[in-house]
DNA sequence: ACTTTTTTATTGTGATATGGAAATTATGTC
DNA sequence: GACATAATTTCCATATCACAATAAAAAAGT
């Protein structure tokens, strides 16, 4: 681990669990001298990526906000998926909120959220920047379909009564068998999994070579009427996913 | 500049107008080795902080969409303004944009934005993480109001058309009365100056020591009707800017 | 004005960052 | 599928600079 490493070690301390660090308790989490640590908040401090609202309590700071405009306006898998997620969202019959995921670091992030028709009052579990488990949910699913048999094998071993528990079965067979029908299909359905009352219907994303990289996801309500539509909410879906990894087919040569 | 602030430097490297870079532009941009340049880009990358969607080709990570989750969240001047500025959003009566912004490297970046009554199609100049000068905008003048006179003049010494433009008048003298004019009705109202037949009101935020470090604003339609509600809307502002600048007088004491 | 805390500067030493080249791996092409 | 090219990592000798402990300064709190 060399300075580099450390200093964004440093960074990621800040986390949603603990915010705001002291230098004190950073270099004696990461087994730093005190000095050094004044070294990286100084160097942290400068670029803006964390600031001190009161002397000697540093928390994340505008450069952070600024990075993420970045992303939202640049981010290639954003830039390919936002206008056919904005087109779904206008032409959408029932309330929604469109997700778009990515994986990222064998969990699933939403990068991206999409508001369809009349406002939803209650927020999703997919919100953008939360880390979810590649287990539950429409959008995590069908990426965990998508991955490699020895993965996902080794996967299902550390989370097996969490994996039973939606649905994927009990062993590893029935688990392979669920994560097949899942994959022909090319589309996931859940009820309820992160977002009691919630419908949740996901196709996977993927990248120029060939492996899933994300997911396209819809989120209604769980009623009579949107089960009634779900054949053509679930059509709809799957052809967007395959727009954007159409979309996205391009990344080799230097975008435009 | 030392390992921690080279590899800062990188990161910063990742901009909006180039968002985009190969490990060989960088290194030549930076006046760094290549084969530096590939450590800090590993770095970066195993951090989460970038990514290459293309091979060889370097784009802002996920990392930096998390982090951003963590700034809403958790930051303290969003987590003191934001209730405020959701009932301000709440019981307003023509269609608004609030905004949230701070003083950042002699600039104003808007944070946070809560919208009110029915949307503005139109997006407002004062984009999340956007950065914007210190002299146009009602949300940036009232910033500039309280800034130092020392700073403040050689700022002006810098800006001076630009500053003449948009009325602090041409010289320094007029420029003085302006500002003197603005701080002491601690509310700033622009017409059309970033955003072409909006208005924009701003009060000032002051930090626990008692220096401007922000404002918040509210973008409105310039028809009659706000024209004719136009106290109102300065006295809301401005009191609820009050409200915040009291909600963030605490940080010294740890937050709850 | 005083005490306490936070931050920066100093310094000699030893670890390690550096850059060039070679080796390896991935990627694209025919 | 073999070849050519590009991307990335590894290797290594050298000098640099990061390190930690202390001191000094600055800032904050009382």
């Amino acid at each position: 681990m060399n300075t580099s490493d450390k200093l964004l070690a440093t960074l990621a301390l800040f986390t949603t669990e603990e915010p705001e660090w002291t230098v004190e308790d950073a270099a004696s989490r990461l087994d730093l001298s005190v000095s050094t640590t004044y070294r990286y908040f100084r160097s942290l401090n400068d670029a803006g990526l964390i600031v001190a609202p009161a002397t000697g309590r540093y928390v994340l700071g505008p450069a952070i906000v600024q990075l993420d405009r970045q992303v939202r306006l640049r981010d290639p898998l954003i830039k390919a998926a936002r206008p056919i997620m904005r087109e779904l969202a206008e032409r959408c019959a029932v309330p929604a909120m469109f997700l778009l995921c990515r994986l990222y670091r064998n969990q699933v992030m939403c990068v991206h959220q999409e508001q369809g028709g009349t406002l939803l009052d209650s927020d999703v579990a997919y919100e953008r920047g939360r880390l979810l488990t590649l287990h539950r949910g429409a959008a995590s699913k069908i990426i965990l379909a998508g991955l490699p048999a020895r993965f996902v094998r080794g996967y299902q071993g550390r989370n097996r009564e969490d994996m039973a528990a939606v649905g994927f079965g009990p062993d590893w067979e029935e688990v392979k068998r669920s994560l097949r029908q899942l994959r022909s299909a090319g589309i996931s359905v859940t009820y309820g999994e992160l977002d009691p009352g919630m419908l949740g219907i996901a196709a996977p994303l993927f990248d120029p070579a060939g492996n899933v990289m994300g997911s396209l996801g819809k989120v209604v309500e769980d009623n009579a009427e949107t089960t009634q539509a779900l054949p053509q909410l679930k059509d709809d879906i799957r052809e967007a996913a395959e727009r954007i990894t159409r979309a996205i087919a391009t990344w080799q040569a230097p975008q435009p």
